[in-house]
DNA sequence: TCCAGTTAGTTTCATATGTAACTTGTTTGT
DNA sequence: ACAAACAAGTTACATATGAAACTAACTGGA
């Protein structure tokens, strides 16, 4: 007979939505806890405010589609944001329903002061890896993000 | 002079952080979707029958140990599972505050079932990759893995 | 022009989650 | 043996989250 009659055991250590899961709540977390401690900034807060300093001007849905994160929590942290005072709105010439966001200047200097501690973060969890081992895990994702999502833009 | 006055933007493209999340989420979703559809089950209660799964007779702190889930959930989604009839607990002989969990008969039934699911997801997301590729992406992970947690087996 | 359908973004509400405090049981040092 | 320290697991409370309903603005016919 070609397949057994009960399922075998899953190997959940080598299953690698688990594996990405663990791995990625840890490394975000560890991350989160430098701008939330400093700037009181939430994981979708301060992941808008990078979208805007890459990408000044998008739009709300926009960063939804460009980041898979939630529309009601892209609504609520750019409220925040905007309470904070690190970004502001600017309503669309041409349609009164969007409003382009940019990071203002205190804004702009918060994101100047966590990208280096973002950075460094990456840098400590990819320390054991070459450089070329680093672009072939980024090809591998990439590979796995295209995969999961022909049909969009997943990054 | 070596560096400039001011940091570049981060892009947030090529940030492995950024990318491990918005893919781990993707991914966890599709297959969060099945079983919460057809067994009502949680993220938090399916990972733990996944875990007993493989290791039955396990303790709250050990999967808490294992999985990096926060305490909480493990107590309340073990409490649920108990409530649904898919996991038991068994005191320990030698020490009163513990008890081992393992699949009932239901829970292991349903186990069965989505497994299959689960492996089916994985392996639509893996499909663009070779073997060698997918055994080349866990052993980078896997170092990713012991780069942010040194001291803890992260899986 | 008018209205049916669509889109951007917000609000509501029910549920999920995490921190801290707590309860119960065990270990350790004296 | 006994109290202080500790560990397992639960509860309480405050906050975060997401699905669905909603408001306001636009679009595309008839």
């Amino acid at each position: 007979m070609a397949t057994s009659e009960t399922v075998e055991a899953l190997s959940l250590r080598a299953f690698l939505p688990y594996r990405l899961s663990v791995l990625s709540n840890t490394v975000s977390k560890r991350i989160a806890d430098l701008y939330q401690a400093e700037f009181g900034l939430s994981m979708p807060g301060w992941r808008i405010m990078a979208i805007l300093g890459e990408a000044p001007g998008l739009n709300a849905t926009e960063i939804v589609t460009r980041t898979a994160m939630d529309k009601v929590a892209v609504s609520r942290a750019v409220s925040n944001l905007i309470d904070l005072g690190h970004i502001k709105r600017e309503a669309a010439q041409n349609d009164g329903r969007r409003s382009h966001l940019f990071l203002t200047a205190k804004g702009e200097a918060t994101y100047q002061q966590i990208v280096p501690m973002a950075v460094a973060e990456e840098q400590a969890a990819t320390q054991g890896l070459t450089r070329a081992e680093i672009s072939e895990l980024n090809r591998l994702l990439e590979k796995v993000a295209s995969a999961v999502s022909p049909d969009r833009l997943l990054w």
